[in-house]
DNA sequence: AATTTATTTGATAATGATTCTCATTTATAA
DNA sequence: TTATAAATGAGAATCATTATCAAATAAATT
């Protein structure tokens, strides 16, 4: 789909706990799988690096380490991940789901729409507002998704150089 | 796509404006293209019935009273519907966009994932809550999405009465 | 350690949504 | 009425993702 959508460049590496397979070991298990060498595979993938990838990326890193695996092994894994809760999926528009290993607090997105920067940001009054507008209607919410787009303080400037 | 996600039922169709076909013909030529009878009907079709369709919705529907019109000039047109503005597209997961006229006033939506009723409503408090997140990280917020997702109050009544 | 058995895997085909191609048709400006 | 750039439709192409299935293997059991 090239589409009307932007193409995420490079963003910046996030400091991240150390890689503790023993922690992925459990919750493989946890999940009534088995613990193979490709599922930790993903799980390093997932855990080092950008912190918002496309299942092509993390097919990406984990062949390059182990060229017999398979797409088919990370489009699995990846969805088992998201059906427990220990991987969460992330939709921009029409683009390919990218999806972070689920961060301990709740966050939601802002977007840089120039170059592709992600801000992870948590915000408890939009959250109980957002509950709020659900129990007016008389509904129970189970999830949301809130992204918001725009231009971040660099590309802005950068924009206002050029004209 | 079989997928995780929902396929959304029948939703009630909303009470809408007569449908005006010259301020359609308008759209047309302030988007420089030529008024055909094709997109006529694809204005039509999201005009009548219920307000948020699937390309291949419009496209039956299209196909129902014009048996020659194809896919592709369906989906070309809903593109250039949606880059003008005057349509807008929302995504659930993984599932096909859907079309709707972009109404006069800005929403958001609430979906229900047991019937699939899709629940319009505006929050200026949200809103400006999101203005002022962007602010603290510098961008300027140019769009956004926010989509609830919950069960409503008869599908949470039908629950109970199952179990 | 060897055996068993249900899982997992990888290669590849299949799918579904959407976009592209291109020869033909058509709206509309002149 | 004509000229011509734009629009159309049929079908191929693409892209992300999922399904299929025979071969490989984790881990429970002997």
């Amino acid at each position: 789909m090239k589409s009307s959508s932007i193409n995420l460049p490079a963003e910046k590496i996030i400091k991240r706990e150390k890689f503790d397979e023993s922690a992925f070991r459990q919750m493989i298990r946890t999940m009534n799988l088995k613990v193979t060498d490709q599922r930790l595979l993903i799980f390093e993938a997932l855990h080092s690096g950008r912190a918002h990838v496309t299942a092509q990326e993390v097919f990406e890193k984990v062949h390059a380490v182990d060229g017999a695996v398979g797409f088919a092994t990370v489009y699995r894994f990846l969805r088992s991940l998201t059906e427990y809760g220990f991987v969460t999926e992330v939709r921009m528009g029409g683009m390919s789901a990218r999806y972070e290993l689920t961060p301990k607090r709740h966050h939601d997105h802002l977007t840089c729409m120039s170059c592709g920067k992600i801000c992870e940001f948590e915000n408890h009054e939009i959250e109980s507002l957002q509950e709020r507008v659900a129990a007016q209607f008389g509904f129970e919410l189970t999830s949301h998704v809130l992204e918001l787009y725009g231009h971040c303080r660099d590309c802005t400037k950068a924009k206002l150089k050029k004209s």
